[in-house]
Formats: structure tokens, sequence, C-alpha cells
DNA sequence: ATGATATATGCAGATATGCGCATATATGGA
DNA sequence: TCCATATATGCGCATATCTGCATATATCAT
């Protein structure tokens, strides 16, 4: 059961919420979901580990960069069926749909720190 | 989103996670909730309630008793997403499967407050 | 080695959440 | 009407969660 736990407090968020909306589209590294979301580089890199942590997300590095992306083959069957879900019935909401219009001209590399 | 948010933080919690687990069973009211997960009365009202809010559970009164059972008609459809999830994806686990032990000699009267 | 960029994390403050206790409300029977 | 039972809820406390700020760590280029 902890592991459904885990899944499901991780779900429970909005800014989580809204990078697996960017994420269901394509992987990214932190600094270009700080862009879609447009939220802060801790906000998002802390964010981003606990949907790791939970089994929604892998990481690999990519020279500066961390790539997140949906792991449709986590260890964690609950997110691998939340994921799916999330997935099957894709939620319309205004701000959901301003952070994939934002993650089209999200690049990799960017400010963040001032 | 508002609706997914409130249904997965509504999910995001162990005890209403294991109410979920004994409604799925059958229809319940508060107090053999109450027997079944051996928590008290204002505990399990609270968390019944917090479901029914999220769209899990309808209520219905019944004399003395408030009835909650699986709402697979619910408003909130991502309610009803997460809860077919749970359905055809059972959570074992030693806990869950004590609730579900005692659920079955849960009646409909009982003590709570002494 | 030094500097620039990307990401992770310790810390503190603000807010949210879960719980028990006591009490309020609702129903049905005597 | 009065009482017993079932459920809901106001309140306060303990704990958890989220965030920004500052700083640490990692990688790459010079």
């Amino acid at each position: 059961m902890q592991e459904l736990i885990k899944a499901t407090k991780a779900l429970a968020d909005e800014t989580r919420l809204r990078m697996l909306n960017v994420l269901l589209e394509r992987e990214c590294c932190v600094c270009e979901v700080m862009q879609a979301l447009d939220i802060s580089q801790s906000r998002a890199s802390r964010n981003l580990g606990i949907l790791e942590d939970a089994g929604f997300l892998t990481a690999r590095r990519d020279g500066l960069w961390i790539v997140y992306a949906i792991d449709w083959q986590t260890a964690n069957s609950h997110a691998a069926s939340l994921a799916k879900m999330l997935k099957d019935s894709p939620t319309t909401n205004e701000l959901m749909a301003q952070d994939k219009k934002r993650l089209e001209h999200a690049v990799r590399k960017q400010l963040g720190h001032e």
C-alpha cells in the first residue's frame, strides 16, 4: 500500500500535475519545465524529484542537463496506472494549455538564477 | 483541473485508501467503517466526507445511519477513473486485508462514544 | 584551475492537513 | 417530550507540505 500512497501523494499537487501534463507532450530538462510552467528553479527541481521518487519519471543526465521523462516501465505499478489514466483522459484547462504553449518555445539554456 | 486535484488529494491518504478498499466490498454506514478500520468516529466521518466531496462516494440516509457507497456515476470523472483503477488493481496489503476481515463482523449498531 | 551554466539541497517560514476531544445535530422509540 | 444512538463539526494541537533563498554540487569549455 505504501507505493500506492506515495504515488497518490505525488499526484496530489497542482504543480506536479502540470509537470506531468507537459511531460506527456515530450521529455524535458529541468529548465524547460521551469519555462513551461513559469516557476522557480528550486521548485521545478524539487517537484520533479518527488515525481521521480514516486515512480512517475525517469531521470538521465545529458551533459549539463538532467532530462526527465514519463517512466512507462516504472517499478511502481500504481504510478504506471495513474500516468496512463492522465494520458488517456487529458484535462482541458486554461493553465495547462498555457503551459503547453510555453513549452513550445522552451529551450535548453536559460537564466533562472537572476 | 481543480476536480482532478481534489480527487487526487482525497486519494492521497492511507485512511481514505483503506476506506475505499472496504467500500469496494460493499456499501457501509459510518459505524461499520469505524469498526472495519478500527478508528474513531470523528475520523471516520470526516474522511468519508472528504471522499464524498471529491466525488468518490454517495451518501444516503437510512434511519439513524448514513450509508456511503462508491459513486460510479459521479460528476467528477477523474474520481470515477481513479475508483475504477483501484477496483481493477486491488492492493494486496496486510492492513487492508485485516480491514476486510473486520468488515465481515461489522454491524450497524455500536458504541463509538465510550 | 577557473568560470559559466544546470541542477540539487539545507534551512526557515507560511500554510495545509489529520487527529482527538467535546459538542452540536438528526432520527427513532418509549 | 425525553432519551439513546448515529453522524457531523468547531476548536486546538501536532505534523506534514510547499516555497524561496542561499548555497552546494556537477559538467563543460577555456
